[in-house]
DNA sequence: CACCTACTCAAACAAGCTCTTGAACAACAC
DNA sequence: GTGTTGTTCAAGAGCTTGTTTGAGTAGGTG
């Protein structure tokens, strides 16, 4: 019977997008790539491979539609290839969260622990920034500052965090942001500022999940967004 | 460096979500369970496959977190483990119908030329329940009726149609609906209600869309949902 | 032009995993 | 006990995966 061909034909279809984010190393590309473009060296060196390594990985998202290219003078740009896919990425991330028996596991083996009674919500920062009693500050990398960030964020990548403590204001507390849930950065800066013995706090999530709930940024156009 | 093999660990632990996704014959199981729980021998028969591949199919997908089994009698009836999941499996839908570049032609094969020009929507179609001025027929099998489906429709199984059509009345619109934008069942009843003179459209996806949408549904707890 | 950079591609390979089947087994109902 | 329903196990064919190496290519630079 060719009814059942044809469906088994098109779940298949399905389920090669799965196996594209069936990998570790994949899914850390997702991740990177959900803050904006990025070029094979700088992933290779984000997800700790080799360039060649990088390159297969990417031309296997690629191949299943997830990523799109784009070449400036002689370097390749990697950019998922709509916000849809940021979009399944955080479902996934969500459902892993939900039910994985282990993630918990490892995801404290990576941030350490988490107190995440101690968050600060997005809608609570977004009032706080328009009330001005709060210093929001962006602790990723430079570019992807530059790629978007938070309306009226500081940039102060982590690795410059202790250096420039000093000019931050000592009277109001500090928001760190970074990625999202699973990003290292904000928890390492929160506790690097409170070690100074300043008052700070993590944002839930990072700038993507920001940005999807149609919170305040700069440069309004953050990501190109295609079809 | 132990930071990059936690981190590695952690991303891994994503990919076993996406893994236990990536496969055709898993992709149609958390199809039919997205209408509501289904013990092993329906599952089997759904997919086409023996019982015993279809337990190890539904083990894996255990194992994962992805469904919950309960037992009732000599039955396991598996079900997802949350909306979450539903979620999921919506948003991958989604990117392989806007990127993966064969799934016109694999859904095409399988549903048949679509118009979707000629498609209700959901909101469209709350409006004109609300005003009384159209029929809604759920093509279903009488189970997943009986789970749960649109409120105010009337359950005719796509096998008994043809039989029940002359119980319809004649003077207004027939929107048919079923388990989704990949279930053949409205395509079928449409074309089937078209050649019988009728006036006949589909309505945009299906049943857990509707549900998701939060428009009226009955009865009112549709599928038990948990954490 | 030669040369460089950035990336891709092909080949190769070890290692492992996937899916499926059939048959035995277990759990429960009656 | 007998029947029903699911799970588990062993086995196997076959296929896929991720990685490295080294060559190749596209484009830019001096």
């Amino acid at each position: 019977m060719g009814v059942r061909i044809a469906k088994d034909a098109l779940f298949d279809g399905f389920a090669d997008i799965a196996k594209a984010m069936a990998n570790g190393r994949r899914a850390e590309l997702i991740d990177v790539l959900a803050q904006g473009e990025r070029h094979v060296e700088e992933l290779a060196d984000e997800i700790g491979q080799s360039v060649a390594n990088t390159s297969f990985h990417l031309r296997t998202l690629a191949s299943a539609g997830l990523v799109v290219t784009r070449r400036d003078k002689n370097r390749v740009y990697y950019q998922l290839a709509s916000d849809r896919v940021i979009e399944l990425w955080t479902a996934l991330r969500d459902v892993a969260a939900a039910h994985h028996a282990e993630l918990d596991g490892l995801a404290a083996a990576f941030l350490g622990h988490r107190d995440q009674f101690d968050e600060v919500s997005r809608d609570e920062l977004a009032t706080r920034i328009a009330a001005g009693d709060v210093v929001v500050v962006d602790v990723r990398p430079p570019a992807e500052y530059a790629a978007g960030h938070i309306a009226g964020a500081r940039s102060i990548p982590a690795d410059r965090l202790a250096r420039e403590l000093r000019s931050l204001p000592d009277n109001i507390e500090i928001v760190a942001y970074c990625r999202g849930p699973y990003c290292l950065l904000a928890y390492e800066a929160v506790r690097l500022l409170r070690r100074a013995g300043r008052a700070a706090r993590r944002l839930e999530d990072g700038f993507p999940e920001w940005r999807h709930s149609n919170l305040p940024i700069e440069p309004t156009r953050a990501l190109e967004v295609m079809s």
